[in-house]
DNA sequence: CCCATCCTATAAGCGAGCGTTATCGACCGC
DNA sequence: GCGGTCGATAACGCTCGCTTATAGGATGGG
């Protein structure tokens, strides 16, 4: 019924003392005024305003509106600020998730890179395996997953639906196989997986387990798993004592290093896609989008193989 | 640009999760709404909804906007609240102002009335003589001004230009002539003002004083003011103590008595009209609208002349 | 696995709110 | 008394914002 257009105008004619003088101080022609207070006092049933002489006075109506106006303008100024400030990217709040080996690697300089340029936009930063970052973020819990797939293994396993997502290839992450380095193979250039079928294995996450085991089966063995862990440090004492040899992603391989660890390309090769997931519409958020140009340049500064890097969609609101 | 719909909208999106609820919680249909959003998004230039599956979640931005409509609303259902109180009688201030023998007699008797019926309106009464309730009329110090003019006197007396009020009669007050009761014409049953050419009289207000000039002007000679005085108190002690005659109002003689005093009908006659005055604007104002009619019953109810009572104008916004 | 159902998006249409320009009448200072 | 200034009003037009109608997509139950 009432609106802060007429509240502004009753203050404005509070504080000029004549329509002209509101008007002018509006923008509007002094009509606009004549009938927006017109329509006022039709609403209220009130008279708002006392035309005396060729001046105008507000009546205890009219001063009651031209009170009012002041919080009730400064609390929408509040709110369009707050907004302009998320979209001007001097706020916001981005709720990201990793699996272990990107947090060590392309999530610190992303987060370097956005606080560099946008100091104002918060990233907080939750540690996931991607089922786990991709169930939060279609909950709403999460604006920005990062999560891989390995190269060959269905994109859409029947365990994700991505189809609700923006998928952003970040890295192409070649996965080599690490062993002691008195390994008999440890000489090669490459590593052929079949030649390792007797050793005893050391999986990962539940995910690289399964890759091992189809890579495994592909080459016609069946694994024999002697130990499992997801800390990639305790992978490579493991492969150190020569207690077994693993599949690693080279990511791994730039920040764990072990002395006694070799780790070889592998034939047949095999690579791991790392990609950024978000909603289209949470792919509009400014500070969402920021981070995730943001982990692109980082995953672009530091890829094996060519990144595929696809340019990013245009958005129009 | 952001205006409180807007804010009412995404509060209603908020707590009702979906658009379609929302929409019907609002009374609106779903469209409105989805439209509403995206005039929302294109302003801010940010998206504030997050379409999810088939219900819908806000984004950060969405959030703020929502969080903001709780005051703001409340501000602006305050302020309609104040005005619709004002509009309904539950509120209200009248600066009412009336020369003394009037605030003696009409105006007790209103302002219970007004007191009666409608409790929370305030009346703030200032004991004022016409010229000067006028004038605050005029500057706005004042929303009711009782007044009086002598009959025959022009009622512009260029002192004052009516023109810009609304002037109601309240009541035809008869002038009569007050003598102590020794007095020899004090037996007959009217007084004759030339008759008493030679008494030295007691004046009232300046303007009582005039209007006895221009009687005894009228009936052939210069009255010889002894005394002035606002107080009609005084008065009648200085007429009781045979120090001289005066003209009082029929309307001081039902308050003030005195033994001593005889107060005779005059000839030729004379009154005084009593009016209220208001401007056009605030005579539309309940509160000072609901005070002028209980001063025209407050008058009906003690006229000695007919009163001559004008039927209320209606007055359409 | 498909269908019924619920949601949102979009198109088209329309009415009214709300601004403009033009003009008038009233007031006030010179 | 006259000109400048202010408010009211009329006429006009545009844009905003709501409606109805309809399509498309997600979801859950039979």
């Amino acid at each position: 019924m009432i609106d802060a257009a007429g509240l502004r105008v009753m203050r404005a004619i509070s504080e000029q003392g004549s329509f002209t003088a509101a008007a002018a101080s509006l923008g509007y022609t002094q009509p606009a005024i004549s009938q927006m207070v017109r329509r006022l006092e039709q609403r209220t049933g009130t008279v708002l305003v006392e035309r005396v002489g060729r001046n105008v006075r507000l009546t205890e109506a009219g001063r009651v509106l031209a009170r009012h106006a002041g919080p009730v303008l400064a609390a929408l100024d509040a709110a369009e600020e707050e907004v302009a400030a998320i979209a001007g990217l001097r706020s916001g709040r981005v709720r990201l998730m990793a699996f272990p080996s990107a947090s060590a690697t392309l999530v610190p300089r992303a987060l370097s890179l956005v606080k560099q340029r946008f100091p104002d936009v918060h990233i907080t930063f939750t540690e996931a395996e991607p089922p786990e970052s991709i169930a939060a973020l279609r909950a709403g819990e999460c604006d920005l997953a990062i999560a891989f797939a390995y190269e060959g293994t269905d994109a859409t396993r029947g365990e994700e639906d991505l189809d609700a997502f923006v998928v952003t290839p970040l890295l192409e992450d070649e996965v080599r196989l690490a062993m002691p380095r008195e390994h008999p193979a440890a000489h090669e250039a490459t590593a052929h997986l079949a030649e390792l079928a007797q050793e005893p294995w050391i999986a990962g996450c539940p995910r690289c387990r399964g890759h091992l085991v189809q890579l495994a089966d592909a080459a016609g063995f069946r694994p024999d798993v002697a130990y499992e862990t997801e800390d990639y440090v305790a992978v490579m004492g493991l492969v150190a004592e020569g207690l077994g040899v693993a599949l690693i992603p080279d990511l791994i391989l730039r920040t764990v290093h072990h002395d006694q660890v070799v780790a070889l390309p592998m034939e047949p090769a095999s690579r791991r896609t790392i990609t950024a997931l978000t909603t289209p519409d949470l792919g509009r958020v400014p500070a969402v989008r920021a981070t995730l140009e943001a982990l692109i340049e980082s995953a672009g500064s530091q890829s094996t193989a060519p990144t595929v890097r696809q340019p990013e969609p245009t958005f129009s609101i």
